[in-house]
DNA sequence: TATGAATGAGCGTTCATTCAT
DNA sequence: TATGAATGAACGCTCATTCAT
């Protein structure tokens, strides 16, 4: 009985996001409006606070999504072999978080875990990126004298940098991978050579 | 004649900056109306629009003000010659920059040029700590494999990360300058010692 | 200058008001919206709130301005010379008070003076309707053992609840002015003949 | 089988029942939310509308159980002997209903019969009140050129015109015995004293 | 009977920003 | 420069009631 229930609900929520992900997919994150949302999905607005807290909560869901799915396709392909292969590994992430602006700033915003109990799904898709970061670097090429989880937040920090400064600049796109690349040498290597 | 409308302008200026800085003392930056600044300057709220482009380049000229005199200290005192030099110079900005989320992902979003001919109050300060850093990094302890120019910018990122982990954790104050101090080892030194 | 400012405010609430009147006169008081007000007026939702606190601020204004022409007939005419003529007199207000369920509860909840600074339309018009009934009730024709303050009071009441009952009744409309005449028989002399 | 059916339909709605009345006891009438009533309950928000048509439904009994106390305080008494006597024996069905606005407006509301079919507590316990004013005027005291019935409702209009007087004024508790009692001495006597 | 997810329609709010005077 | 009324677009909320299971 409980079950029924519970598939009643998964599939409104599974409306909801559909209809979400379509909106999304037309006119990106920030033309996301809920009154549309809710339109789409066939639903009534109250139904959909019922399921998420407010519109942010919806917006963690599908980029948490993007993310893993992500994830899943760096952890699927071979840990990579050099530098350069890292930052070609972190191109489709960082072209993702600097799709929008809206869509950076609230992936910052909600990146940590603010009250253990409730881990949000773009927290959630950090701690993971640690995990895939470390794998990475248990390969051969990188520098011994600092623990492994330190390197992978830095790569993280110099990442994020990187996308913080290109929307700074002119927007100039694409993501400039070469600055990504010296910050990663100069941070992965003992004696990197930036050219 | 001239001079006196100038002097009428500046005067309206300085309320409507010393009504800012008033609400900032009660309530913090977040908290901050421009309802309430005319209201306390006793102005109208389009003379407001008149002194400033709008409320954040108010507050880009309060944090920027807050920021100059961080700096100045910083520049005034000699540079610091280890690690662990650094990491105490860089506590006052952290502790400024970490003391309100608003204010944190103000910065961020101001720290860099949008418009070449248009440099705001905080992407000028992100300049000048360039400047600063890079001061100090001409003293011998430091890494010569990497440019001094790139070194100063990881820096930044590196900073910045400790803060955003710390908006993350459940608020644990004060500031985890170990963690910056981890960092920064990693990235200032060939063969730290991370014990 | 202020006048100016002043005659433009007056502008935009007379369009609001005129646009509430006309949908009232199409579908009643109850079936006034908001949205639909300021559609109709040309003018933005945040304006309706700075002219009226909540949508009960505009009912409490149309409602009082029709009593206020209610009590200005009333006033207009000779004052009644017998019970049935008092009785004929407040027939106007009663319908109108009786015209709509939403109507009488909303009098009723704003009929007093809840903080004195702050008189409402509708309360204001129930301190008009006092002096008009004391205006009635010098004629001759009254009991002179009651002080006429009370006595116009208890014509309230007593109007009241002849429509309270109407609406409790299964809505035999019109508005039994029998039970009405009957009460104030009882009420204003002192050996009524009850038929 | 039906009977232990009906056993357990009963101890639901006696749950229900305590449920709100704890709620009334902490905050009061118009605290009272559906919701809260079943999570104390611990039944389902469905159960609730199984036993009672609507929120009101639930009201009514609650308040009709608490004016039908009072009636019985009141008519196990001995009929008051003078006006006084009346005015004091009503205060405490008056201070009941001008405990909350809300109980107030609810019990005006629900005072009449709607449909001849369907008599609601609260007007069952209207009814009651006429028996009990009627049988209080049987007394001599009283004035003999108005019925029974009519002095008896004149009562009401006359209690709740004090009420909601009382509610209108700055709060001034304790509800005005002395404007009742102004009142009632004219309706009930032909020539009273008001000195 | 019991369940509890879904409904629904409108209200009030927010508050930086604009613009006619 | 100064004024301040007007803008505006969406958000979040309310919460009694319904209905399919």
């Amino acid at each position: 009985m409980a079950k029924v229930i519970q598939k009643r609900t998964r599939e409104t929520r599974a409306r909801l996001m559909a209809a979400a992900e379509s909106i999304i997919a037309e006119g990106g994150f920030e033309a996301l409006r809920v009154e549309e949302v809710v339109a789409r999905a066939g639903t009534a607005k109250g139904t959909f606070f019922a399921h998420f807290k407010d519109k942010d909560a919806l917006m963690e869901k599908v980029i948490g999504a993007r993310i893993d799915a992500l994830l899943d396709e760096m952890a699927a392909k071979p840990a990579p072999r050099s530098i350069d292969d890292i930052v070609t590994a972190l191109m489709p992430l960082c072209t993702f978080m600097a799709s929008e602006r809206y869509v950076f700033d609230l992936i910052v915003r909600y990146s940590g875990v603010t009250v253990i109990e409730d881990v949000g799904e773009i927290a959630r898709t950090f701690e993971r990126q640690q995990t895939v970061f470390e794998e990475w670097l248990k390969a051969k090429i990188i520098r011994k004298d600092v623990p492994v989880t330190i390197l992978a937040e830095g790569i993280q920090a110099l990442y994020i940098q990187t996308i913080a400064l290109h929307f700074c600049a002119v927007h100039a796109k694409p993501i400039p991978r070469e600055r990504l690349r010296i910050y990663l040498t100069a941070w992965l290597t003992v004696a990197g050579d930036l050219t």
